[in-house]
DNA sequence: CAGTGAGCGAGCTTCCGCTTGACTT
């Protein structure tokens, strides 16, 4: 048995760490956390000091006696847990759950995964920081106390099931406030002059009029003025300028610019660089930090000076711009430098990886030089200037591998002006006017929410995509494209000296993959801004992170910070309760044509709905849920009625009802006791579907039904042998079972069923 | 799978941060 027991986070970072060291050291893994509060209930004793009540989680049991085990024969346990708030915490825990002694643990730390670091880390050991366990302790139950009293009252007063939290609850305010600073814009049209000018020697210019004109007018006025106008260069300015690359990837820059580059989701990104960390292609993919270790830095330069040339290197170290960070790990960077690429049957990881390369290769090479080139023209009939900017690059440095993507829509690229001196005469060839309208502010992407988020501090590098999965999931927020909307603009040319206005029209506000509030998370958000004001700022988690360090740092006493937060908390948990009306976004529309009953739109239990009448009223209200694409704000009295033109009797078959209707899974018909979805492809709709278009539906259907079917039998009438969308397969009562391979589905009699249904997993039952 | 929305009351839902698989569709 190995004298040495060393305790890491991840198996990953195990592995490699076994290989440094020698055969008296035995590397584990605690998967994280090792014990947490239970989910069931608060599990805090709040009038004792808030004492806290861990548990070890089911699925953990194994592992921590695994643990135990090997602690137990192993004369010192290193924990070697990550040097962060949450990493000395697993290492308390450690203690607490294997019933470690003090005197034999030690604690090491490093921030990066070399033999050097690690062999460092074991000469200078330490205690575990119990002030910083304490600091974590603090975070836990803070932000267990909020979750888990907040979320019931969103139960009690908007509706079951939903959740609220210091990370989540601010995300949603993020995308709920902008879309009421979308919904309160006004776009202000203005007008934008563009020159084509050519000179003697036929050089020729685009020029842009220094300022954008406010109205019709002006703009007319001025391109009249540009008639029979005599222009000329006043100006040539070239200023030498640097562009620099920018830090390695953290979580965060890594999510933005793969959504950015390459359209991944944020969670998407996170399973492809699991993949490549996994599979000893990168560092780790979860950290905070922008630091190279020395050994990545060396390799650069070395990589750098001999593939590209001495001038394309310069060694550079970044330090974090971001407040919150713990910078327990390194950047994330490709392990080895020099790999620029590998065989790999995932297309998607090696694109990934390509775009880390780049980023980490580039921040260690040379500024880019350039030269900025500034042409002015003016005319002897106007008093403004157009102006034409150009940039020339004169060395590319990092830009040869490695350019930033850009979040807004990008403004026409600066390229090279020709060669103009002052006092030039300049011919035009065209004055062009183009009314532009400006435009809202954009809605958030999940990359650009992760990156909001990061400036406000909230959340970490572990939970940006588990949060942004969140809060679509509990229906505050969903993600989606919007076509755009036909804009009509004036546009004005001076041909000739002869001037023309026309009509045009373009597409904008076209957006892919946005994120939109819904009505459910607009209401909950009013809701918890009004009555939780405190949790809700922006600025909560930067004031109770610095509350933290100072328990970190042992000024102030983890309970008592807990018990002057709780107080006035507590208080207004209290008061929402009793005091607070049932939010439901309630809107009136109007009244209802034929009965003159209100109607109105609000959140129900099952979401957004009309409803015409009052529940006091003497006959029950109607009902309707609200269809994909409505919204409590916005939908009309008709839009609103038309909501009650179905379900729609269509007539009767064989002396049943035949009925169209939407459901949630979309439109469909009811024939006899069975449903047909009404596809697109059909080109019918359930509001002007006919008796006759349905009933040849229903028989496509049982026609389609009848070859689906392989086999049945006597002995059990709900034991079938069917054809499905993924093959056969054996549907027994509710349950589907799979056909293992080299079983012939035809061939199949009732005990070969009765058999692999025997020898097959318990079928899981999934949680909505 | 294609409903529901009153009221009664049972029993359920929920947080943030650390880590990976084991699942099915």
């Amino acid at each position: 048995m190995s004298k040495n027991l060393v305790i890491v986070e991840s198996p990953a970072k195990a592995k490699t760490i076994e290989g440094y060291l020698g055969k008296d050291f035995v590397v584990k893994s605690s998967f994280g956390h090792v014990r947490d509060l239970p989910s069931k209930d608060i599990s805090i004793d709040i009038e004792n000091d808030f004492e806290p009540n861990y548990v070890i989680p089911k699925e953990k049991k194994k592992l921590v006696q695994e643990l135990k085990n090997l602690s137990d024969k192993a004369e010192i346990i290193w924990l070697a847990t990550d040097e962060d708030r949450e990493g000395e915490a697993i290492s308390w825990h450690l203690m607490e759950a294997l019933g470690l002694s003090e005197d034999k643990v030690k604690r090491i730390v490093f921030h990066e995964i070399t033999k050097s670091a690690i062999l460092s880390a074991i000469e200078s050991p330490r205690k575990v920081d119990i002030n910083l366990v304490n600091a974590q302790q603090a975070r836990r139950i803070l932000d267990r106390l909020v979750g888990y009293e907040m979320s019931p009252i969103l139960w009690r007063k908007v509706k079951p099931s939903l959740s609220a939290g210091r990370v989540q609850s601010v995300a949603v305010r993020i995308i709920a406030e902008r879309e009421q600073e979308i919904r309160a814009f006004t776009p202000q049209a203005s007008f934008r002059l563009i020159g084509n000018f050519i000179n003697e020697e036929g050089k020729q210019i685009k020029a842009e009029l220094d300022r954008k004109l406010e109205n019709w007018d002006v703009a007319n006025e001025l391109l009249s003025s540009t008639i029979e106008c005599d222009f000329s260069v006043s100006e040539v300015e070239s200023k030498p300028a640097t562009k620099s690359p920018v830090a390695p990837f953290t979580t965060s820059t890594l999510q933005q610019e793969a959504s950015r580059k390459l359209g991944y989701s944020v969670a998407q990104t996170m399973t492809l660089a699991q993949k490549l960390y996994e599979s000893g292609k990168i560092t780790y993919m979860r950290t905070d930090s922008v630091n190279l270790s020395d050994l990545a830095l060396n390799e650069a330069e070395k990589m750098i000076r001999s593939v590209y040339g001495d001038k394309y290197s310069k060694r550079r170290k970044y330090s974090t711009k971001s407040k919150g960070a713990q910078e327990a790990h390194e950047a994330i960077r490709p392990v080895d430098l020099t790999l620029k690429s590998f065989e790999a049957d995932d297309a998607r990881a090696k694109r990934l990886y390509d775009l880390i390369w780049k980023r980490t290769i580039a921040s260690q090479m040379a500024d880019a030089k350039l030269e900025r080139t500034t042409i002015k023209i003016s005319g002897d009939k106007i008093d403004r200037l157009f102006v034409a900017k150009g940039e020339v690059i004169k060395f590319d440095g990092f830009l040869t591998l490695y350019t930033e993507g850009k979040d807004d829509i990008e403004e026409e690229e600066d390229g090279m002006l020709p060669d103009l001196k002052k006092g030039d005469k300049m011919l035009s060839e065209e004055i062009i006017a183009i009314e532009r309208f400006s435009y809202h502010p954009p809605r958030y992407t999940e990359a650009s929410l992760v990156k909001k988020m990061e400036e406000l501090g909230i959340g970490r590098p572990s939970t940006y995509a588990p949060t942004i999965s969140t809060i679509q999931k509990r229906g505050y927020v969903e993600k989606k494209s919007t076509e755009g909307t036909q804009q009509g603009f004036r546009y004005g040319t001076v041909i000739n000296n002869e001037i023309t206005w026309i009509e045009k029209t373009e597409t904008t506000g076209a957006e892919k993959n946005k994120l939109f509030p819904t009505d459910i998370g607009i209401v909950v958000n009013d809701f918890l801004v009004e009555n939780f004001q405190r949790i809700l700022d922006y600025n909560f988690t930067a004031k109770v992170e610095k509350q933290f360090d100072e328990i970190a740092e042992g000024e102030i006493v983890w309970h008592k910070m807990l018990d002057e937060f709780y107080k006035p908390f507590h208080h207004d948990v209290e008061e929402t309760l009793e005091n607070s009306e049932k939010a439901t976004g309630q809107r009136i529309l109007g009244e209802d044509p034929k009965s003159g009953k209100p109607i109105l739109v609000r959140i129900g239990r099952f979401g957004p709905m009309v409803q015409i009448g009052e529940a006091s009223d003497e006959d029950k209200p109607k009902f309707a849920s609200l269809r994909e694409g409505q919204n409590i704000q916005d939908i009309t009295l008709e839009e609103a009625l038309k909501l009650f033109d179905l379900p729609r009797t269509l007539g009767t078959y064989e002396g049943k009802d035949v009925i169209a209707a939407i459901g949630r899974f979309g439109p469909y018909i009811k024939v006899l006791s069975t449903f047909v979805s009404i596809t697109k492809a059909s080109e019918l709709k359930p509001e002007d579907i006919t008796l006759e278009q349905a009933l040849t539906l229903y028989h496509q259907k049982i026609e389609a039904d009848s070859k689906k079917l392989i086999s049945e039998f006597k002995e059990d009438e709900t034991l079938k042998v069917l054809n499905g969308r993924y093959g056969p397969f054996i549907k027994h009562g509710k349950n589907n079972i799979r056909i293992p391979k080299g079983k012939d589905a035809e061939s199949l009699t009732y005990e070969d069923c009765l058999e692999i249904i025997k020898a097959a997993p318990e079928p899981k039952r999934k949680r909505k």
